[in-house]
DNA sequence: TGTACATCAGTGAACGCGCGTTCACTGATGTAC
DNA sequence: TGTACATCAGTGAACGCGCGTTCACTGATGTAC
């Protein structure tokens, strides 16, 4: 068998599985949630469009893995991020929410597919095991801001959705364009600072 | 011409348009945009498929009049908790907040339309100049806190931003079901509670 | 090492469906005279 | 007040299209013997 989802034969195509997904991503960017076509996807992944039935049920089937794919890598968006930050745990929440931001940003379609669409099954185990990854991300990061406090009581339950609210927020907005009013007052070049500032806003109460 | 959009004889409708954009409210809030159609609308206001040809181009045509109903409606949800609230300007603010949360949570097809599809035509001056009042409220709100400060330099952008942010997150999340794990530390009664919590998080940096 | 066979991924033709669009039409209304 | 006519909202049949689904098939692979 070939690596890299390359065909192995003219026939069967050795990895077709992985194929799709990657095929389901461009359809996903250039179509939308709304256009995104199960015949299209069979058709980038050079293959016939019944093909696609022997890995996934249906069209909601290949969504879901393409949900479950988004979010582990938006995981490792904010993993990135944090990496390069200081070891102060602000500092590290921080990052945590510019990766979050970066995420939305550059895999726009992926970002409104995982939270912004019903079609993916947000039932399915696996799916919800990588979202919950993500979210455990999350209240890892705030859980460090705030200390040795009980992780698991309501202030620190609302510290996370404050931060959580905050930065999905700003990538939300930022996503669909609607942060562009923020470039008129000459502050042009600097997108990140501009998120810095707004996320610090939610650290005071933390800790 | 009988008012409130009833039929006004067997044939010519009396006001198909005004009968459109509702059945197209109710088609949206069944189908999701992802399953909107022409067709299901106009069978929905009891004309024939052909007949929306006369008030609206198209499917994009009729969502960009509905988003902007929406926007208008929107503008009212928020007036409408403001108009409750004490006259101090934090006050007053965390209602608009509220009020921005509640349009999401009731009506959240429409808010999906406004803020995250692209279907609507967002260049439509109609649907730009109401886009552009529901962002004056929050300009507004956020500058009655921030007193006599200019309200167009950098500082004052930001604020707006961060309040924006903020609320448009806690709408987003609240209305896809991922604020549900607020839910569990016994706080269960009061989301409204919890939404002014986080809203006001963001005041200090205001003033 | 070679042959038979089960398995299963992929083909391609066929289907029915709902969609948007077009078009000749019809019925109601309002206005000119 | 009555008649002729232009206007325009709505009808319904027809169309082509792309979709998902089904189905008999074919070709490659791996395993039993």
């Amino acid at each position: 068998m070939t690596e890299g989802g390359k065909p192995k034969d003219g026939y069967h195509h050795g990895d077709l599985r992985e194929a799709l997904l990657a095929a389901a991503e461009e359809e996903l960017d250039e179509k939308g949630v709304e256009g995104f076509t199960l015949r299209g996807c069979a058709k980038r992944a050079g293959v016939s469009h019944a093909a696609p039935a022997h890995h996934f049920k249906d069209a909601e089937g290949l969504l879901t893995a393409l949900a479950a794919v988004g979010f582990a890598r938006f995981t490792a968006a904010m993993t990135a991020r944090q990496s390069t930050a200081p070891a102060d745990p602000r500092e590290r929440l921080i990052a945590l929410g510019l990766g979050y931001i970066d995420f939305a940003i550059s895999e726009p379609a992926l970002f409104r597919l995982m939270f912004a669409s019903g079609r993916p099954d947000f039932d399915d185990p696996d799916l919800q095991q990588v979202a919950m990854n993500s979210l455990g991300q999350l209240i890892h990061g705030v859980g460090a801001v705030r200390g040795s406090a009980d992780p698991g009581d309501k202030a620190a339950m609302l510290d996370v959705a404050a931060a959580w609210s905050m930065v999905h927020g700003i990538a939300d907005l930022a996503l669909s364009g609607r942060m562009k009013f923020m470039d008129e007052p000459g502050l042009a070049a600097d997108p990140d600072a501009t998120y810095r500032n707004l996320i610090e806003r939610i650290l005071p109460r933390m800790e």
